[in-house]
DNA sequence: GCTCGTCAAGAGCAGTGCTCTCGGTTTTGA
DNA sequence: TCAAAACCGAGAGCACTGCTCTTGACGAGC
C-alpha cells in the first residue's frame, strides 16, 4: 500500500499547503478569503482547488476547526500550567491564554467569534472545539466546588432560570449549583466581551496599559464568581 | 429657490430610498450588501446609484450611522423612561432596550458590534454616535454618586491603570472614581457580550428562557457595579 | 433660447465562486 | 500484465460583484 499511501500522502500534503496559505491570506486581507488568490499563490488554477475542498465554505470550515483547536489547546495548557489548587491564579491564566491567542491570530479570532458570515451556517463538528475554553472555566469552578474553596450554597436561581441552568450543567457533565454555573458563564460572557472589544477596535484609545486594564477586568470577574485568591 | 429645493428634495428621497432598500436587504441577505441587488430593487441601474453615494462603503457608513442613532435613541428613551432615582431600574431598563433593539435589527447590529469588515475603516463621524449607548450607562454611575446613593470611595485602582481610567473619565466629562468607572465598563462589556452571544448563536440552545437569563445576567453586573435596589 | 449641471443608462473592466469538459497520470483489480 | 477506474490540473465559461467612463436626455438659471 505504499503506492496509496503516497497518493494519500500529497493529497494530505496539498490540504495542509491549501490550508496554511489561505489561513496566510486570512491574516493579510481579512476575512474575505478568495479562493483563486489562494490558487494563484499556489500556482494553480481555481478549479483545481475544487480538488480538494468542494468550496469556499468548506475551507473557511476546515480553518475555523483549526483555529478552535488552537485556542483549545492554548486555553487548557494555560489552565495545566499553573497549580491546581490556585483557581484565581489557572482562571487568570486562562483568561490570558484566551487574550493572547486572539491577539496573536485577530483574523482567525473574528472568525469564531465576529458576526456569523450570512449565508454560512457552521456544522456539527465545530460544537464541541469550540465549547473547550468555557469547559476548561467550569471546569476551574467545579474543583473549586469539590475542594471546598468555592461555597456556592447560598444563591438560589428564580425557577424558570434554575432549571435551565441546570439542564446546561447535567450538559456540560459538571456537577454545579446553578447560581454558581451561571456567575461562571458570566465570566466567559465577559472574556469574551473583553478580548472582541479590544480586537475590534473599541476600546477606547485612552488606555495605553491593556494588559493591566484586561487583568483588572477579569479580577472583577473573579471577584464576582467568588474565587478565592492564592 | 423653489426649483432647487425641490430638485435637493427628490435627491433627498432617492437618497433615503436606497437607504430603506438597502436596509431591507441586510435584513435578509446579512451583511454582504449588493448595491447591483439595489439598484435592481429600484428599477435602476447599478451605475445610477453612484450619483447619490460614492462607493458602497459610503452606503454602508451611512447605514451603520442610521444604526448607531437609532440604538441610541432606543437606549436613552429608556433611560429616560425610569424614575431618575431608581438607578438599578435605570440599569436593566437601558440593558434591556439595547438587547430589544439588537434583536429587532440583528443584522444591524452586527454591522456595528460584529467584526469589522476588512477593507473598512469606520470614519470620524461614527464615533460620537457609537458612544452613546455606553455614555448612558456613565451617567446612570454619575447620578448615584452626585446622589450619594453609590459608593465607590473605598476602591483605589492600581497605579498605571488608575490614570487610564481617570484620564478616560475626563474624556467622557464625567466625574467619576476611577474604580467605579472601571466596574461600569465592566457592565458595558458584559452587555456587549450578552447580546452578541445570544444574537450570534453561540449562546447554548438550552436556555430556552432567554429573557430571564439576561436579566439575571445583568443583574449580576449591577450588584458587582454596586448599584443599590430601588 | 442657451448653457451648464444633473441624471439614468449602457458598455466595459477586473475580480469572484463555481461547474464542466478535456487530456494526462496514477492506482487498482482481474 | 494490462485494461479499467479513479484522480488530477488546466482551461473555458456562467453568473455575479464593485466600479469607471461615455453617451444622451432632462431641467434649472442667466
Amino acid at each position: 500500500m505504499v503506492a496509496h499511501s503516497l497518493r494519500a500522502r500529497v493529497r494530505a500534503g496539498m490540504i495542509d499547503e491549501i490550508k496554511a496559505v489561505a489561513r496566510r491570506h486570512l491574516a493579510t486581507d481579512g476575512a474575505n478569503l478568495s479562493l483563486r488568490a489562494v490558487a494563484r499563490d499556489m500556482g494553480m488554477v481555481s478549479s483545481a482547488i475544487y480538488r480538494y475542498f468542494p468550496s469556499r465554505d468548506d475551507l473557511l470550515t476546515a480553518l475555523i476547526l483549526e483555529a478552535y483547536e488552537a485556542l483549545g489547546d492554548a486555553v487548557e495548557a494555560a489552565d495545566a500550567g499553573v497549580d491546581q489548587a490556585d483557581l484565581r491564579g489557572r482562571w487568570h491564566a486562562v483568561c490570558r491564554a484566551a487574550r493572547a491567542w486572539a491577539l496573536a491570530h485577530p483574523a482567525e479570532y473574528a472568525l469564531l467569534y465576529g458576526s456569523p458570515v450570512p449565508g454560512y451556517a457552521a456544522p456539527e463538528d465545530t460544537v464541541a472545539p469550540a465549547q473547550r475554553p468555557p469547559v476548561t472555566l467550569v471546569g476551574i469552578l467545579r474543583d473549586g466546588v469539590a475542594g471546598g474553596r468555592i461555597d456556592a450554597s447560598g444563591e438560589e436561581l428564580p425557577e424558570p432560570l434554575r432549571s435551565d441552568v441546570a439542564e446546561l450543567a447535567a450538559l456540560l457533565a459538571v456537577d454545579l449549583p446553578p447560581a454558581l454555573l451561571a456567575r461562571g458563564m458570566a465570566g466567559w460572557t465577559q472574556l469574551f466581551g473583553l478580548i472582541s472589544f479590544e480586537l475590534f477596535g473599541r476600546i477606547n484609545k485612552t488606555l495605553p496599559h491593556r494588559d493591566e486594564y484586561f487583568d483588572h477586568q477579569t479580577a472583577l470577574m473573579a471577584d464576582l464568581i467568588g474565587l478565592p485568591a492564592a
